[in-house]
DNA sequence: AGGGAACCTCACGTTGGCGTAAACTTCTCG
DNA sequence: CGAGAAGTTTACGCCAACGTGAGGTTCCCT
């Protein structure tokens, strides 16, 4: 009976199994913790630094915000901020003053409308880098048919083509 | 009477004007030249580049290849070199032999499968983010209807509020 | 217990993609 | 035709995002 428990097993990873499962160098993960992107939730008690399911994935996300949209690291940092601060609210609900809070998730609803539109913008983006791409993906199989029917008529012209075996 | 000619107007422009319109720097476009990306069809007298809307074009692209998918510019020259050398079999169809003419072909049409696969994969994950963006902000819209209620309810318990005018 | 693999902390090195300054020439417009 | 704006080459500067040892500690497995 865990009902309460759920998934209590921290599943901690050490640095180079976290790296390899996220596709980055151990010193990338260094490097995000030196700058204060993504602490690791745990420490050995000899100070090895143990990773989460939680902290691979925002480990995940931030370089979904590099890679797919982007944006440099401090950006990014600024991005996780506000989500952390809004994390914070939901668990300590009543930390913060009413208007305290209203002001955090209005700042939260802000970058999440930013972060939409632009996506937005990239995914039209794409739509339109797509359709020319098919266009000359096109232009293409026509060449390519003009090719093979030039290579038959030569073929025709000079039938004996010595072929071993 | 210009039928043959269509749009002879070279439309040339100076660096400034280009890098303008293509919302980079006149270093932007020299460094580029510098590593054979992009070439001004055209100099002035006294050696000034001039740029066609052409070569705006192959900027603009160079630009999209760059932030939307993510190629280094050295990556990007390979890409643009293929392209080019199709471009050169067209315009001068007789210039090269029919299996030669094939190798090209098969080459760029490779580059377009791969870029087509790859903008493919980052419309895939693009609409994931997009996805877990609108969840998130669908969260947001209720803890704001709470905090207003929140917000309400107090309204009623102090009902004198002093207001200016 | 012991030994090789993995981890730690400095700290300097590297690379791409331009920015910027200097010294000079060319363009263009009144 | 003259002057200020814009362009040219050359060359050093700069920052982000790590890469790469060195030298030492810890982990973990048998």
């Amino acid at each position: 009976m865990t009902t309460s428990e759920e998934d209590q097993a921290p599943a901690s990873l050490r640095i180079g199994e976290a790296a390899e499962r996220a596709g980055v160098s151990c010193r990338t993960l260094r490097y995000y913790e030196e700058l204060g992107l993504l602490a690791p939730s745990l420490h050995s008690a000899g100070g090895a630094r143990r990773y989460t399911e939680v902290d691979l994935a925002r480990l995940v996300r931030i370089r979904e915000l590099q890679e797919l949209l982007g944006f440099d690291l401090g950006e990014i940092g600024e991005i996780l901020q506000g989500e952390d601060q809004l994390a914070d609210i939901r668990s300590q609900y009543q930390a913060a003053s009413t208007a305290g809070r209203r002001e955090m998730l209005d700042w939260a609803v802000g970058i999440n409308d930013r972060l939409r539109t632009l996506v937005r913008t990239k995914q039209e983006r794409l739509a339109g880098m797509m359709a020319e791409l098919e266009a000359k993906a096109q232009r293409y199989r026509t060449l390519s048919a003009e090719l093979t029917a030039e290579l038959e008529r030569s073929a025709e012209l000079h039938p004996a083509d010595p072929v071993a075996r």
